[in-house]
DNA sequence: CAGCATCCCATTAGATACTG
DNA sequence: CAGTATCTAATGGGATGCTG
């Protein structure tokens, strides 16, 4: 993240909106959380849905999430050992934001894409 | 921002919200971004705003989200100069994602804010 | 007023190797 | 499987000084 741990109380108006990005930053939350809202997921679930993520950094950006109390993370004594990460119902209340980012980038990502298929389709 | 033009298009499912996070994460964008909602405004009244930005930082955000086509910049050419920033057409269909975190802020910020006066209000 | 240029330090995040 | 530890490259972002 960039403004982690920065959501400084010198907050001016629009500054909840600082807040909550704060906790959806973080170069993986973004989708992380996106996928834990359609089901739990484990450790190495979700580092396949990420493909290119690295283990440190997905353990950092959940160890940040479950510090915020956006997600739980329950280990089951068991081997091999397994670990299931879920929202929260704190983590829960983000999905309209969610929806709302994901509605914007599906109509909007095109602008920003260089659209690689159109590139050799000519 | 962190993730900024990094919205790389090896895109999975959920993709969509790291593009759109990645256009209004950098450490005052969103505020800017809700700044602007408001009306159009100057540089050092956007800087005002903001009180802690430093002028680098604050040209920065605004030059990328000119580049990124979120807002529009007006140089009136006068003594003293004047630039206005505005949202862009596309800028303003941010707004539903834009408010969505404020509400999320606004409902929830008061659970990562040590909440200043309670502390020596005991 | 609204910047740009430079210097410089702090933080981030990748690669790699090891573990219960 | 699900991590931790360490080392390092890259980036971010503050401070300061100058300009049309």
């Amino acid at each position: 993240m960039t403004r982690r741990r920065t959501h400084g109380f010198d907050c001016a108006p629009g500054c909840s909106v600082e807040a909550a990005l704060s906790l959806i930053d973080g170069k993986w939350k973004g989708v992380i959380l996106f996928h834990l809202l359609e089901r739990p997921m484990r450790f190495n679930e979700i580092r396949r849905k990420l493909a290119t993520v690295t283990q440190r950094m997905l353990t950092t950006q959940l160890r940040e999430m479950e510090a915020d109390g956006l997600i739980t993370r329950t280990v089951f004594a068991q081997v091999p050992p397994r670990v299931d990460y879920a929202l929260s119902d704190l983590g829960r209340t983000l999905e309209p934001a969610l929806h709302a980012l994901k509605t914007w980038g599906d109509s909007n990502m095109h602008l920003f894409s260089p659209a690689p298929d159109t590139l050799n389709a000519s």
